[in-house]
DNA sequence: AGTCACGTCGTTTTT
DNA sequence: CGACGTGACT
């Protein structure tokens, strides 16, 4: 039996509805998981649906675990059986199962972002076409955006009537697509169009899905694009005797509508009634997430926008602290500031894990780090450069695409020369034009290389050596090899590691690569270990590497790791934090430049974004922003975000402090802050003397104050995060390692656990350590960075 | 073929 | 400022 008591009298309609399209328009924090949750254990426990009937999308791989694991501690049994995806990995399967019928091999790989741009560019070096005038970024977004809307090459060729640039991206986005169907290759947008180009091509396919999926639920549907749309009306047409139904349900909320930028067309959800008839609207307006005065400020806000559906959220919570706004001289006085005053909640018992500091852009994360590290507090960065991104791991997977399907030409060139073979570019060229011109792919010219004209006799021989070792692997595979085990010998044929030593320029940087292929066999490790426990019977290394290059940062975000987190302001949709900070909340940084136009819709959806920041806190929120910053190398002052002045005063309080001023105790009084009236432009003394006044009282507080200090700040955050080298390489004694069985160590990754076991191999030890949220870990003590604590 | 040094350009935001 | 790509040199 399900506990219905915990809902509100809208969420347990919206739960109770069973057949019909279904809009729910729940504002932040309104419990919409839980409705859909408990939808979910409805229909599976009350109605007899059978869970694998069900068919939930959300928007991140993270929202979907959590949603599976919420909806597993509701019914009884069952929960595994409804797919719980997201848009892309949902569409990665349907299309490894039937792509053939659009002339794919069911292997195909995904390119990412990264891939995406090394195509684009030998596309253009290709027509010779001028970067200069047209850059690449164009051709890429152009290309992208037009897949959203699912315009396929020959239509954009017809738009581009008349326009020689249109025409020019045409021609790229028609060469774009034959190279990625000769590498068997799909882009993320691809994944969306060619799902439904799959369906519209192969009806059986679709009615397949079409009659099992009798139910359908979209989370964030604000953020659906048109493909997005388009796939859903598709798959929502559940045929039954008596005709067609809709039991589409979709959540979201106009306001937090942010991914315009790539494609999301907030028409989805303003027309869905309009799409679907019938539909049953449902708002849910009862906040349980912030205090009163912080949901006050966000209505405040999101009430300067004209483009939205009317909606006011409100909530019993009490009202709480004001939110405060903190004036910083620099954006390095920002940092301490920030960082000073968690520093000091800490002390007062507050745990880090709850607070998040938010920013616009990944850039801002820097001097935060920076301050964090000095403090010696933990902390998860979400975003940034992506883990699968880094080179070495780009390595390793390309040889691991290579050695699974070899018509990626992409990943067979980069590792071409990887560790040098004494194979460049020429040759690589020269491969390339051979390949093109007897229509094979460019491994299968590899393997013939003594035919290619122009390679002379020892060039074909270092190139068999390459072809050889993938070979060779590829056979060792046949057997029924592990991919952790599989790395491993692809490290150890191709000597990978001490390529990475010759590559690194500092020891440190070496230790940092290795450490990250550690990581990606333990990664590989634990997914194989899931993959055979949910028994499911496709291939691991394709799996593998389908969910890997469909990981999000937010995905890989830990929340049993204890740490101050931080993140742009896009990562943190759907979370909450008992304290939240805003930085940067500067004209040009927050909104960012939207210049181009006067366009309304730009700073519109600016303000959402301000708004789904605000409302990520449930007591406090402290929104900062500083005089002067560096900005892409250059000093640059700025005004206060505009926003800010959407605030009514009486909901804020300003530190004295960092302003110098008592301008807000006099001057507000239930009216708006007039920021022009405070021209707070000072010269050099007061910039010190405000510095000195910040926190300089606080005795705790030792953050570096004059450049030589931060000099010596970096070079420590250098350091701190990695243990001292393990002093017992090439040791057999496992006393000689810091660290003992039942002692707790600190992994600047997982953070803390307790080593489990220590077993002597090869050169040095394996350690295995239990670290919450994260399970037993298999390190090497000569990889690791892990320090006894 | 591989290395080094210089120039350029750039920043949203992400599946 | 710093990442990255291009170009010249060994």
């Amino acid at each position: 039996m399900i506990d219905y008591s915990r809902l509100n009298p809208e969420q347990y309609k919206a739960v109770m509805h069973e057949e019909g399209p279904l809009i729910i328009l729940a504002g932040a924090g309104s419990g919409k998981t839980r409705v859909l949750t408990h939808r979910i254990a409805h229909l599976i426990e009350e109605c007899d649906v059978n869970p694998y009937r069900i068919l939930a999308i959300t928007f991140t791989n993270k929202a979907a675990k959590e949603m599976r694991d919420r909806v597993n501690r509701l019914v009884a049994t069952g929960a595994e059986d409804v797919f719980i995806s997201t848009f892309h990995s949902m569409c990665a399967t349907f299309l490894r199962r039937d792509i053939n019928v659009l002339g794919y091999e069911k292997s195909f790989t995904i390119y990412d972002t990264d891939d995406q741009k090394v195509l684009i560019r030998e596309i253009l070096k290709q027509f010779q076409i001028d970067t200069k005038q047209t850059k690449e970024r164009v051709f890429i977004n152009a290309i992208s955006s037009a897949k959203n809307e699912l315009i396929g090459p020959d239509r954009f060729d017809e738009d581009a009537r008349g326009d020689y640039t249109l025409q020019k991206i045409a021609k790229v986005y028609h060469e774009y697509q034959k190279r990625l169907k000769a590498n068997n290759a799909l882009d993320f947008d691809d994944l969306l169009m060619k799902t439904v180009e799959m369906f519209n091509t192969a009806p059986d396919v679709l009615e397949k899905y079409r009659r099992r999926f009798k139910y359908i639920m979209v989370d964030e549907y604000q953020d659906t694009n048109h493909a997005q749309f388009v796939l859903l009306k598709q798959l929502a047409e559940h045929h039954t005797e008596n005709g067609v139904e809709h039991n589409l349900c979709v959540v979201g909320d106009d306001d937090q509508s942010i991914y315009r930028f790539r494609g999301a067309d907030i028409r989805n959800i303003l027309d869905f009634e309009n799409q679907y008839p019938n539909t049953t609207v449902i708002k849910l307006e009862q906040n349980y997430r912030s205090t009163g005065t912080i949901l006050d400020v966000a209505n405040n806000v999101i009430s300067n926008n004209c483009m939205r559906k009317e909606k006011s959220m409100w909530t019993e919570n009490e009202k709480g602290d004001a939110v405060r706004l903190l004036r910083f001289s620099d954006d390095r006085d920002e940092a301490k500031g920030i960082i000073g005053d968690i520093r000091k909640k800490h002390e007062d018992g507050a745990s880090l894990s709850d607070f998040a500091i938010l920013y616009r852009t990944n850039a801002q994360s820097r001097l935060l780090e920076e301050q964090l590290v000095y403090n010696g507090f933990p902390y998860k960065l979400v975003g940034g450069v992506n883990f699968y991104s880094r080179m070495e791991v780009k390595d390793i997977l390309s040889y691991l695409k290579t050695i699974e399907n070899g018509l990626d030409s992409l990943a067979v060139r980069r590792i071409l020369n990887v560790p040098k073979r004494g194979i460049g570019l020429t040759t690589a060229d020269k491969v390339e034009a051979f390949a093109l011109e007897n229509q094979i792919s460019f491994f299968d010219a590899l393997c013939e290389a003594e035919k290619i004209p122009g390679i002379n006799s020892g060039t074909a021989k270092r190139i068999n050596m390459f072809t050889s070792i993938i070979q060779a692997i590829r056979k060792d595979v046949a057997g029924g090899m592990s991919i952790a085990d599989l790395i491993r010998f692809i490290c150890e044929k191709t000597e990978y590691f001490s390529y990475l030593d010759d590559y690194s320029d500092t020891d440190d940087e070496a230790f940092e690569r290795r450490s990250n292929i550690e990581e990606l066999i333990n990664k590989a490790v634990t997914f194989e270990e899931e993959l055979r426990l949910s028994g499911s019977e496709s291939l691991p290394l394709s799996s593998f590497l389908q969910e890997i290059s469909l990981v999000a940062d937010i995905d890989e975000m830990n929340d049993a790791v204890p740490g101050v987190t931080l993140m742009t302001l896009h990562s943190a949709k759907g979370l909450e934090f008992p304290n939240v900070y805003i930085c940067g909340m500067e004209e040009d940084v927050f909104p960012g430049r939207t210049y181009e136009s006067d366009d309304n819709d730009d700073e519109e959806e600016e303000r959402r974004l301000f708004y789904v920041g605000i409302t990520r806190a449930m007591k406090t929120l402290t929104l900062t922003y500083a005089k002067q910053r560096m900005l892409r190398g250059q000093i640059t002052f700025s005004d206060r975000s505009r926003f800010l002045k959407e605030i009514p005063t009486r909901l804020l309080e300003m530190d004295s402090s960092t302003s110098g001023h008592d301008y807000i105790s006099k001057a507000s009084r239930g009216k708006r802050l007039e920021f022009e009236d405070y021209d707070d432009s000072y010269g050099e003394s007061s910039f010190k003397s405000r510095r000195r006044n910040s926190y300089e009282d606080n005795d705790y507080y030792s953050a570096p104050s004059s450049f030589d200090d931060y000099e010596a700040v970096s070079s420590f955050r250098k350091k701190a995060p990695q243990a001292a080298p393990s002093k017992s390489f090439g040791s057999k004694d496992p006393s000689s390692l810091p660290y003992a069985c039942g002692d707790t160590v600190r992994h600047p990754k997982f953070g803390d656990g307790v080593v489990k076991e220590i077993v002597a191999g090869g050169k040095d030890f394996e350690v295995s350590v239990d670290f919450p949220g994260y399970g037993i870990r298999k390190l090497l003590s000569s990889f690791a960075p892990l320090k006894k604590i």
